[in-house]
DNA sequence: CCATTCATTCATTCATTCAAG
DNA sequence: TTGAATGAATGAATGAATGAA
């Protein structure tokens, strides 16, 4: 029984109980993501955004980045849990003039997503040359076609293939003028199934939507068997 | 194994009539919206507030939203039509220190609303300096008015456009300051009169509909026969 | 008690930073 | 130049407080 005191390198399963249990006690001590990474900035310096810890509960991370916060949110939980009034922790407070001049978020339509979606189906990677004749073709900047398919690739990696099924082959790698088929629409069906009876608090887990095959072999994701 | 998440898919005849049903016997059985929500809370963990009742009753939420949850209040009615006294279910336990503070609610004076409700038309989505020059203009918070905002778009979006006909390019995305005048809408008469028998959730595929704006006092039509 | 409005929390999308090629 | 980590801004879901019966 080897010992790695620095990581234990938790398991796929570890995980997922994990995140089900820190928001069920989140939400029961009364906190929100976002005080949640305000306070890993007050107890350890670095702090997150509510966005991180959306992903981490919803387990939408990669197996890398998940064992990463997993301590610190381990940490924070006890803290919270045998503390009577954190609650300073949490109030931090904001102010940070983050005046850093950033380009404005460019909102794309409806149908214009579509049509990249479609583009991406055909390659996921396309040269410089073909995103600037997307872009040309859709009337968009270049740069926001170039970012959004960045987006759009890892949108597709993270989650899914969590958990060390690395060896699931990159069907990623190169402009495969094909996909896979694996790639079902993007539906964001939320797999609100019918709850379980589980007495107290159901975690809402929507997770790998864009990778259903991608479920492993006894991932059996939290909600209901059903 | 198929995948499919949410699969009945109920259609949207189906919820209205659901909704229907679900309010009827809710009278019958003499349950109130909180009552509801409440049950839901100790049956499945879940907990949910009067007003999103409400909503589902009234067809007033989107069709993701109301799949979502109509297997949750099915069972109830089903729970609720054969168990003898499930009162208790609804007399929950309420308290939960959800003391976070949050802002007193503003009052929106009438013709201050009146005067949002026109730039809402000439322009859905205005810009952060927008917002703070019509915040100005008003004597109101920048934040309120921003709020606003997203509360405006959000009703004239939620509900509706059922069957994922999201195809439908949104009239929502823009970025000018113009609305492309493709709104027609003169808030006088509404295109909401032709209401067929069904109250709201006609199934609508015309943009139009997307803004039943029955904010008009004295609009009340078709159903709620109050 | 039900309906609607102002407000907050959670989820997803567009953007940025930085390490490693 | 790209991918991974991460976040601001935005949209979606939901609720407290208030309005109307």
């Amino acid at each position: 029984v080897s010992f790695c005191p620095c990581q234990d390198a938790p398991t796929s399963g570890e995980l997922e109980q994990f995140a089900k249990d820190l928001k069920h006690k989140r939400i029961m001590l009364g906190f929100t993501q976002a005080d949640v990474g305000l306070a890993l900035g007050t107890l350890y310096g670095k702090m997150f955004s509510q966005t991180t810890i959306c992903r981490f509960e919803a387990l939408q991370l990669s197996f890398k980045n998940m064992c990463k916060l997993k301590p610190l949110l381990q940490r924070w939980l006890n803290e919270a849990e045998n503390t009577d009034n954190m609650q300073e922790m949490c109030n931090a407070e904001q102010v940070l003039a983050q005046a850093r001049k950033r380009k404005r978020r460019t909102s794309i339509e409806t149908n214009v997503k579509g049509t990249l979606e479609s583009f991406f189906r055909k390659c996921v990677k396309p040269s410089p040359q073909e995103i600037s004749q997307i872009a040309e073709d859709l009337n968009l900047d270049k740069d926001v076609v170039r970012v959004w398919f960045c987006n759009r690739r890892q949108k597709g990696k993270r989650l899914l293939l969590p958990y060390g099924n690395e060896a699931e082959g990159m069907m990623y790698d190169m402009n495969q003028p094909l996909v896979p088929s694996a790639l079902p629409i993007p539906v964001t069906s939320q797999g609100y199934s019918l709850a379980p009876s589980p007495p107290v608090y159901m975690p809402t887990f929507h997770k790998a939507e864009m990778f259903p095959q991608a479920l492993q072999p006894g991932l059996s994701m939290s909600n209901s068997g059903h």
